[in-house]
RNA sequence: GGAGAGAUGGCUGAGUGGCCGAAAGCAACGGUUUGCUAAACCGUCGUACUGGUAACAACCGGUACCGAGGGUUCGAAUCCCUCUCUCUCCGCCA
């Protein structure tokens, strides 16, 4: 959410910025809603300033034994009149409320401005592409083969779209998620964090998921509870409504399987892991000092970036632009692996600097140097996504004799395995 | 799922209709004292909205907030209703 006080006070500056995010939205409304609302705010703070004190004079008078039911009287039409107004200020505050939900955040300086994705900017690369000396195989062929994962008796258990990984492959699932959560917490200084997967209406809204992407993700109408689509959910709702005390940065880390319905992607990429219903992920999430967020989000990208070296997997770091960032982000990096076997490049973390967007929205705060209660600015990314990770391991540790060889690095992971071979 | 108890400021904890935005203690911050530390003493010490002065810091006023939402009343932390959460006991259960 943005400061109402922001668009009040500059509001071409909040236009200018609105209009290079995709979607336009007009802040023409809310600004008349929010002259109407502090009109009214106004009227009725006069109102029950009265009648604070002609009540406390009723109190007195009482006392002294004097006869009240006049100035009573008068005081009980006071009170309908302010009731009336409070009335007006809620629905108003509720129109206001529902359509600040709705805007996106304002791009930060340094983004580009652009329509699309075809407007990001390559940042930098790491890695080459492998030169093979025969036809790479997609990961669903290697995967297969080698007894990894069983896309046919997922889709028996859970429809489509649902993974399900086989001996070697669960392990070595679990193992790409032992080995990053390791990482972060022993070598980046994050604390790990096991939350719940299914979360509540208000959290969603805290972290800009509701109300826009309902349609893109499971809720449990019986209890009114939302599988989360994102660590980024349940970690950044930790503080919600709360001043935190502890010192900035907090830096946290978290292991969540992820549920996207997908709703408007039937026919993309349908085969193997790329696009699914379910899916590991390891999150990082920060709240940090407004000063220092945007340090905070080139050391996050490096953070990730560590482990994809450490994995030996080639990949690129795009600067969305303006058009092509999430709703609630101020500033995002995506960063792609290479795969092979799709000869493309498959975008796999996210990480992003929402500032004070999420912060507003959840309520979350601190007390900075000057003692001062301010919005924390909060940043996440994937740090990563186990499906498509998954994917460029396989796609691009695949050999001529197809068994698939594991990077150093996972192998104490793997009881020592060095490669991954056709079933016995 | 059943029965009971509870939810007050960073923490502990008073407060059952008006002088309560809320005692007291602790913690924190500023200061005095001090060779240093400690102690003692003095002061400050919630948040949001809103009007004005003023301007990107601050000052003055108003309003609201004692888990959340409604209600009764001239007036609610205090009385009533609903909900949420916590604790204890019972039942069930990985």
């Amino acid at each position: 959410m943005l400061d109402i006080k922001l668009i009040r006070e500059n509001p071409d500056f909040v236009r200018d910025g609105l209009a290079t995010r995709n979607s336009p939205v007009d802040i023409a409304e809310v600004l008349a809603l929010d002259e109407r609302r502090r009109a009214a705010i106004t009227e009725a703070d006069q109102l029950k300033n009265t009648r604070n004190d002609v009540s406390r004079q009723i109190g007195v008078l009482k006392k002294a034994g004097q006869d009240t039911s006049e100035i009573q009287r008068q005081t009980r039409e006071i009170g309908e009149k302010i009731a009336a107004l409070d009335n007006a200020v809620r629905e108003i505050e509720a129109q206001q409320e529902k359509l600040m939900l709705a805007i996106p955040n304002l791009p930060h300086a340094s983004v580009p401005r652009g329509r699309d994705a075809a407007d990001n900017v390559v940042v930098r690369q790491w890695g080459q592409p492998r030169q093979f000396d025969f036809a790479p195989q997609d990961h669903v062929a290697i995967g297969e083969r080698l007894g990894l994962f069983d896309f046919d008796r997922a889709a028996r258990i859970a429809g489509a779209g649902f993974p399900l990984f086989t001996g070697p492959g669960a392990r070595l699932e679990r193992a790409l998620i032992q080995f990053m959560l390791d990482m972060h917490t022993t070598r980046h200084g994050y604390t790990e964090i096991a939350p719940p997967h299914l979360v509540t209406t208000a959290a969603m809204t805290g972290t800009g998921q509701l109300p826009k992407m309902a349609d893109d993700m499971y809720h449990a109408s019986r209890d009114d509870l939302w599988l989360i689509p994102t660590a980024e959910v349940p970690v950044t709702n930790l503080y919600r409504d709360e001043i935190i005390r502890a010192p900035l940065p907090l830096k946290y880390v978290a292991y969540t399987p992820c549920f996207r319905r997908e709703a408007g992607s039937a026919g993309k990429e349908t085969r193997g892991l790329i696009r699914v219903h379910q899916f590991d992920k390891v999150e990082l999430v920060k709240f940090v000092p407004p000063e220092t967020s945007y340090d905070e989000l080139e050391a996050l990208v490096r953070d990730v970036e560590h482990v994809l070296q450490t994995l030996e997997l080639p990949y690129r770091v795009l600067q969305l632009c303006s058009g092509d960032m999430s709703f609630a982000a101020a500033k995002c990096y995506d960063i792609e692996l290479w795969a092979p076997g799709h000869n493309g490049w498959l975008e796999d973390s996210s990480c992003s600097n929402f500032e004070a967007f999420q912060a507003r929205r959840a309520n979350i705060r601190w007390k900075n140097a000057h003692g001062k209660t301010e919005f924390v600015h909060t940043l996440n990314g994937s740090g990563l996504a186990l499906s498509r990770l998954y994917v460029a391991l396989l796609e691009n540790g695949q050999q001529a004799d197809g068994s698939v060889v594991l990077p150093a690095a996972i192998r104490p992971y793997m009881g020592g395995l060095e490669r991954l071979g056709p079933p016995a």
